[in-house]
RNA sequence: GCUGGUGUAGCUCAAUUGGUAGAGCAGCUGAUUUGUAAUCAGCAGGUCGCGGGUUCGAGUCCCAUCACCAGCUCCA
């Protein structure tokens, strides 16, 4: 209880504070327009529609004014009026007005007053402008009023907000460190990956070290998929526009797709892969299929290609060419709760092993039925798909938010939701039924009774897309990975370059024992040097050697968790990490 | 796609009112051969994101474009 009343008190304080930031922005651009300014999970914001684009120096000028506004300790003071007066108490602001317009009949109007400001408001506030003192001006960017990108662009400005000055420095500072661990910067700091202008947007060169980490993670995946009970395939990356129209991507999904050709003028127009699906589907309709044949569980490392909005990408995290574990499983009605359990508990599996199942949140994706255009299918056919995958969910016992409007076009999904540092949220990983697709592609399967079917599909990814799990881990361990993953895994660094021979006497032995990612630093550096850059690359161990180390065969171990553990035998040393590599330990 | 910001050496950053592009670190060469956060000396490195324009003269001003960043909208 106490947790929750000092959260709607933060939540109230920051709403005040957006209140203070209007009141502010309305003395220094008066011909400002008020649209709406709620308080969020991390501070607050309000929307203003002004020719004036507020720089960074406007901030700074508005944190002053609220200051003095701060200073001037008005009393907030709340008041109601009927529909007519609030609508010209309000009529020099049109977004206002159309609030007003858009409550309902008996709703109550509610103002909140401070000073020579007032603002049309539900509240609660804080009492006097005074207790508005903890905060800062972060950014000022666009949005869409009410959040349609049809409607007018105004700008926004956020802020944060605490109670006392200590809790905003520990939240500045939380926001500096979230920024090195940001997976854009680390990631190019490492030499993980790169981006080239003349290559374009969206189109991350991996570089070794990168690749080398995508690399453990695929064979690892393959390898478990297998074990599972999954049929690797191998199928294009682009196809004539006519499978696009049978699995209904040409119609719903046109503009996410690389087209290659002019639709207009060519016979014959190709384009790359947006998904999987319907290229793994002809590996089912190869031949008749009987129930004896399912389930079919196909998997692939699929590369696929959407032509994402300029302002979309991000790091490794929206990309416009990506690579995702991909699967498709064909099975009867009576398979699908066993199989989509099965399919949960890989990428479960997968998550745990990584060490992000912790930070998953779990959203059931339905359709909308208020938007048709997005969706394929009839109401019967969402009712039964989303009253199957509920059944399964609730059987399961899985704790999951309702997301309308998320599902696929041609079915709903369970996505397997994670927050990036700046606690912006995104899909790793879905899971989704789809008793639509297959009878648009004629598949079928002949049942115990002699009747042909069509079999119910899932849709699912296992680790989800190789680059954006990638970034998701930059970020988890800030670069340091677990000693399975890390791109270099040992370092040895000879004191002097006589120890040069041993250094490589050690690192064949690593590799005769199929170590591979180990590296001499052969520089003529000092020691402390040498073992600063090995910290920087966050490198897991340094084996420190010299002349006493040569001499007894043993190496001097260093480990970035566990700091010095002091002289060790090399097989000893081997098998050790021999073992964390094979257990994957975090 | 939209709003705003930013592009100078591999990295971090300088460059007065428009007047010869600099520094540290990284790199290379030589010396040093060192036991836990920076050994010494030298060398090299830039069509100032790309393209136009204004000007006697543009890193600096204007236009256009590309990329990166934040946010919106969209999405794995």
């Amino acid at each position: 209880m106490a947790e929750i009343t000092e959260m709607n008190e933060l939540q109230t304080l920051r709403h005040s504070a957006s209140h203070v930031l209007a009141q502010a922005v309305k003395r220094l651009f008066p011909d400002t327009k008020l649209a709406i300014g709620p308080a969020i999970d991390t501070g607050f914001y309000y929307d203003f529609d002004t020719e004036h684009a507020f720089t960074p120096e406007d901030l700074e000028a508005l944190e002053k004014e609220m200051k003095k506004i701060a200073k001037e300790n008005l009393k907030i003071e709340r008041f109601e009026l009927p529909r007519a007066e609030a609508l010209e108490l309000m009529k020099d602001e049109p977004y206002k007005v159309e609030l007003i317009n858009d409550l309902p009949e008996d709703a109550t109007i509610s103002f909140y007053k401070q000073g020579d400001f007032t603002d049309l408001c539900a509240g609660p506030h804080v009492n006097y402008t005074s207790k508005v003192k903890a905060f800062k001006l972060l950014s000022a960017t666009g949005a869409y009023w009410r959040g349609d990108e049809h409607n007018k662009m105004l700008q926004r400005i956020y802020g944060t907000a605490f109670t006392n000055k200590a809790d905003l420095e520990a939240h500045l500072e939380q926001l500096e460190e979230a920024k090195k661990r940001d997976h854009n910067k680390l990631g190019r700091d490492l030499e993980l990956f790169t981006t080239v202008d003349y290559i374009g947007q969206g189109l991350p060169i991996m570089l070794p070290k990168g690749a080398r980490i995508i690399q453990t993670l695929q064979r690892w995946v393959e390898d478990e998929e297998q074990k599972r009970g999954w049929q690797l395939t191998k199928t294009p990356f682009m196809a004539k526009s006519d499978l696009y129209k049978i699995s209904g991507h040409w119609d719903h999904y046109q503009d996410g797709m690389f087209v290659l050709g002019d639709p207009e003028k060519d016979k014959e127009v190709y384009a790359l892969r947006p998904m999987t699906c319907p290229f793994q589907y002809q590996a089912f309709l190869n031949r008749g299929r009987s129930y004896r044949d399912l389930p079919m569980r196909l998997n692939e490392t699929s590369t696929l290609f959407r032509n994402e909005a300029s302002g979309e990408m991000h790091g490794l995290i929206r990309v416009r060419q990506f690579t995702i574990s991909e699967g498709h499983l064909m099975c009867t009605p009576e398979q699908l709760a066993g199989e989509f359990k099965h399919c949960l508990e890989l990428a479960n599996y997968m998550l745990d092993v990584l060490g992000l199942k912790e930070d998953i949140t779990y959203r059931f994706s339905q359709w909308d039925p208020d938007d048709r255009e997005k969706y394929i299918g009839t109401k019967e056919q969402w009712d039964e798909a989303q009253g199957v995958m509920k059944d399964i969910l609730d059987e399961i016992g899985l704790e999951y938010k309702i997301g309308i409007g998320e599902a696929a076009f041609y079915g709903p999904k369970l996505d397997l939701q994670i927050k990036n540092v700046h606690g912006k949220e995104d899909t790793l990983i879905t899971i989704q039924i789809d008793q639509m697709l297959a009878e648009k592609f004629g598949m079928e399967y002949t049942d115990r009774d002699g009747t042909k079917k069509n079999p119910y599909i899932i849709h699912r990814t296992s680790i989800g897309c190789y680059e954006r799990t990638l970034a998701l881990l930059i970020e988890k361990y800030a670069g340091a990975f677990p000693t399975w993953l890390a791109p270099v895994q040992v370092k040895i660094l000879p004191i002097a370059d006589r120890h040069l021979d041993y250094a490589y006497e050690i690192k064949k032995k690593f590799e005769e024992s199929n170590i591979w990612r180990v590296e001499i630093d052969d520089r003529s550096e000092k020691l402390g040097y040498k073992l600063r850059e090995a910290q920087l690359e966050k490198v897991p161990y340094m084996l420190v050697v010299g002349d006493k180390d040569a001499q007894a065969g043993t190496v001097s171990v260093r480990s970035r968790k566990e700091g010095d553990k002091g002289a060790m035998e090399i097989s000893e040393f081997i098998a050790q990490i021999k073992e964390e590599i094979d257990n994957k330990v975090r």
